[in-house]
DNA sequence: AGCACGCCGACT
DNA sequence: GTCGGCGTGCTC
């Protein structure tokens, strides 16, 4: 740890601020007289480290940054005349570490504030980023301690923005800066050194008798390899104990150490074989001509492999081609990108007059703006997407467009492929870590593009953004939960879109309440629609169907009738008959299952034993994949899995079964009452494959079956024409929750759901089972009343204080001893209270909603303020020294989730 | 994160 | 007595 006065970061209220950086980086090109201060956070005060620095300093925009950004991946460095400034203070990547570390410079290194630097950390090599020069290393440190930079990686190519977006997350989300460039670089790209170690040429022949077994045994392995070399690692993998063995061998001087070079991902080289002559003579084979004639067919390119596998050749004929100059060989990258099913060329579709309006308002934009374009479902709102782009992508920007999850809406990024082919590009969390770099690497290189991705796409380093897109803004996926920064994406595309200038356009059928009041300036004295938009902001509403197409009916049945009938079918009877009639008619139906709280846990019909997990406060789930397969419980926090026991562990009845309906379950039972429907089922069982979403959705889209009954997976963004019915099976487990979002988070699953039907020629209806009619979310999902739902709801929110009102942020404490979180989760409250003034609302300590999660016991306090009050809240993270060491703590700023 | 060092229980 | 467990602390 950093000694004395230099500790830093520690407590988080000195952390680091992000536009200093860029004027230290202006600093360095401009010779302006260096700081005093040595190190950072010198002084206890919470003067910033901005405020050390001249005032003269701050205007200059880093204009360095600016341009170079085409210079990624930085080769050779410009060369500074003279480089006084030695060394460099670093932020290292290396989680426990939060402080700057002093590297000197090796004379033949230049590096620039922004670097991405690898660099000796202890025992391994690893990436840091270079934060500030100086010219005298800090006199604090022992010079001895200081070891010289490894390299650069990466040089400028972070401009001035986002580097100031990144402070932002950081210090609105209570996170240090590591992590927020953690979640924005692809994982990889920091990497990490292995430590090796290769036989030394001094090992004695027989040398395993002279140490002891272990040691023994490692020498054997090196000795067995060629070239005597292995990795730590791999040595530790095969041989229990091994660390001990090679700390031994290191005594001797039987063995050397040395670090491989962090293993980048690397960009892929492939070969393309590209055709160079169009007339072929007769020096050519018969079968040289042959291959010479496909790849004309081809378009005089492909690339090797694909060229030997097509023609049935080798690599040894293509060679004898380029030699004889038809052809040419070249080593090239290969993006790898998905590659989307070939899609027609699609042209712009007509607009009808709401949607022309929407589009002419995004594209008279040309500075900042934010505009939500409220649209009911099957309103069109992709095309107004896509029209507001093209005119970006002309003007040579680049364009973003958020998702909540891609492999749900495949059809999106067709529909963005076919009409902009290669200029898409997508990025998400499911990439592997080769296929995240190339898009980042062909991101940041600025040509015109449209970058489709989930949640953390909006860190895609796009240097010439002109247009930001969120679809479904609603949709809680664009909220980080687990590690930290807990951000939200569209609080972050806000500064982004401001910071770059741009317009923001947030869509969906059923806004946010954020959202709304942000857009339509809604005071907290309650909900006025007629309140006037700003210059900045702008509501713009679909009403209507694309092609005049109705919104579907909904019909609610009471489920308590249907008992009382004698009907204990999970299905009315309506809903059959409605069954029976889209069957009839030839045409196709989605079921809807809310799952979620109970489950699908097994019990004892004897004694009412429930199955839960050993380590969580929870009920185990029932999967049961197919017939003859294992049948499994299964934890869905912790993933503790077993197998299902054939009699209760209490009573030893054999009445154990599983109970709620889950997606096999309904399944299950609608095959009794309709034997012949064709089903799909559509649940986290079924679609665990990577791509499996996409080949459901195909088969359906191909009248392959009749139905698809599926979780909340449905809700988003299916557009299948011949959909004429929807189904849902129970809506109160959405009804029904303690959270205070809950009304809101049913009105809008409710709502995308049933705009699931009726979107071909054929009007759609949707049946919706319920034990609770008179809700009000039920009553406005039925006349499709967003207006009147959003007015009610606001005006609580508003009595309440909640958001889009007032701020939460959740303090969540873990540990493995329950009495010790419960004491510091006490502690903590009352430590709030007295230094919080009052306008900070403590609600807490309480238990987590489950308590314990993967054997830690969970307890929390929600602090509620006015959105005025954020500003001047003390950084939280002045609390974590205070707790026990066995107390973990996480802040959640603006959460969602408050289970 | 890795890796050291260091302090305690069960084995030759 | 030592081997091997993991708790704690450091890395410029």
């Amino acid at each position: 740890m950093l000694t004395g006065e230099n500790v830093l970061f520690q407590n988080g209220s000195d952390r680091l601020k992000m536009p200093s950086l860029i004027e230290t980086g202006v600093q360095f090109n401009r010779e302006i007289p260096p700081v005093k201060t040595t190190t950072w956070g010198h002084s206890p005060s919470k003067t910033s480290a901005t405020d050390c620095l001249p005032k003269n300093m701050l205007h200059y925009s880093g204009d360095k940054f600016m341009t170079q950004t085409s210079l990624l991946l930085a080769e050779p460095q410009n060369n500074y005349t003279v480089n006084a400034q030695q060394w460099v203070e670093v932020l290292v990547d290396c989680p426990g570490t939060q402080g700057l570390y002093t590297y000197s410079l090796p004379p033949d290194l230049t590096v620039q504030p922004g670097d991405l630097v690898s660099i000796p950390f202890g025992m391994q090599l690893t990436g840091g980023i270079a934060i500030r020069l100086l010219t005298s290393p800090p006199e604090s440190l022992d010079p001895k301690q200081i070891r010289p930079v490894e390299d650069v990686m990466t040089s400028g190519f972070f401009q001035h923005t986002y580097w100031q977006l990144l402070e932002k997350i950081a210090n609105y989300y209570s996170a240090d800066l590591i992590s927020a460039i953690r979640v924005a670089l692809p994982p990889g790209l920091l990497g990490r050194s292995q430590r090796r170690v290769k036989l030394s040429a001094a090992v004695p022949p027989g040398a395993e008798a002279f140490c002891s077994a272990i040691a023994g045994q490692v020498l054997k392995l090196l000795q067995s390899q060629k070239d005597g070399h292995y990795s730590v690692n791999y040595l530790r993998n095969q041989l229990k104990g091994a660390s001990r063995g090679i700390r031994e061998l290191n005594k001797r001087g039987w063995i050397e150490n040395y670090l491989e070079t962090p293993k980048r991902a690397k960009p892929k080289l492939s070969i393309a074989v590209t055709l160079v002559k169009n007339s072929f003579l007769d020096d050519l084979t018969a079968r040289q001509q042959e291959i010479l004639q496909i790849l004309k067919n081809r378009g005089g390119e492909l690339w090797l492999k694909e060229l030997i596998q097509l023609c049935r050749t080798t690599s040894a004929t293509v060679k004898k081609l380029e030699t004889k100059g038809y052809i040419i060989c070249s080593e090239r990258e290969i993006l790898r990108q998905e590659q989307g099913v070939a899609q027609a060329a699609d042209q712009p579709k007509e607009l009808n007059p709401a949607q022309a309006d929407a589009l002419a308002v995004i594209n008279a934009q040309i500075g900042y703006a934010q505009i939500l374009l409220h649209g009911v479902t099957g309103s069109g709102k992709t095309e107004v997407y896509l029209q507001a782009i093209a005119p970006i992508l002309k003007q040579g920007k680049s364009a973003l467009v958020l998702v909540p999850e891609i492999g749900l809406t495949p059809q999106l990024t067709d529909r963005f492929r076919a009409r902009f082919g290669e200029q898409v590009c997508v990025y998400h969390s499911k990439l592997s870590a080769g296929e995240r770099y190339d898009t980042w690497r062909q991101t940041i290189q600025g040509k015109p593009q449209v970058v489709i991705g989930t949640r953390s796409a909006i860190f895609a380093p796009l240097p010439n953004l002109g247009l930001i897109v969120l679809d479904e803004e609603h949709d809680s996926s664009f909220k980080q939960d687990r590690p930290t920064p807990t951000y939200h994406s569209r609080k972050v595309a806000q500064w982004r879109a401001e910071l770059e200038k741009c317009p923001l356009v947030l869509g969906s059928a059923t806004p946010s309440l954020e959202s709304l009041v942000e857009v339509r300036g809604v005071g907290a004295n309650g909900y006025s629609p007629l309140q006037e938009e700003t210059d900045q902001t702008f509501y713009l509403s679909l009403p209507e169907r694309i092609g005049n197409r109705p919104l579907p009916q909904v019909t609610i049945v009471d489920l308590r009738q249907e008992l009382s009938r004698g009907n204990r079918s999970i299905f009315s009877l309506s809903l059959q008959q409605a069954i029976a009639q889209m069957q009839s008619q030839k045409q196709q139906g989605i079921l809807f299952i809310p799952r979620r709280g109970h489950s699908t846990f097994v019990s004892c019909r004897s004694c009412g034993y429930v199955m839960e997990c050993p380590d969580c406060d929870v009920s185990l789930s029932y999967h049961h994949t197919h017939e003859g397969a294992a049948k499994l419980l299964r934890c869905h926090y912790c993933n503790h899995t077993r197998i299902q026991p054939d009699v209760c562990p209490e009573c030893n009845s054999p009445y154990l079964k599983f109970f709620g309906s889950g997606t096999q379950k309904v399944t299950q039972e609608l095959a009794k009452l309709f034997p012949d429907l064709r089903c799909i089922r559509f649940d986290s069982d079924t679609t665990r494959n990577k791509g499996a979403h996409r080949q459901l959705i195909d088969r359906f889209i191909r009248q392959e079956a009749d139905i698809l009954i599926g979780t909340q997976m449905l809700t988003k963004g299916l557009d299948i024409a011949g959909v004429t019915l929807v189904g849902i099976v129970a809506a109160d487990g959405l009804l029904h929750r303690s959270d205070y979002r809950a009304a809101e988070r049913a009105f809008q699953t409710l709502t995308q759901v049933a705009g699931r039907a009726g979107r071909g020629d054929i009007p759609g209806q949707v049946i919706l089972q319920t034990y609770s009619p008179e809700h009000p979310v039920i009553q406005a999902v039925k006349t499709h009343n967003y207006e009147d739902f959003s007015t009610t709801e606001l005006n609580q929110r508003a009595e309440l204080n909640y958001p889009p009102y007032g701020n939460l942020i959740l303090i969540k404490l873990s540990s493995i001893d329950e009495g010790e979180v419960e004491q510091a989760a006490a502690t903590l409250a009352d430590r709030l209270i007295d230094t919080l003034s009052a306008e900070y609302e403590i609600l807490g300590p309480a238990p987590a909603n489950i308590m314990r999660v993967a054997r830690r016991y969970r307890w929390q306090i929600l602090l509620k303020f006015p959105a005025a009050a954020q500003a001047n809240l003390p950084d939280l993270n002045i609390w974590r020294s205070h707790l026990p060491q066995s107390v973990s703590m996480t802040i959640d700023v603006d959460p969602l989730n408050l289970e």
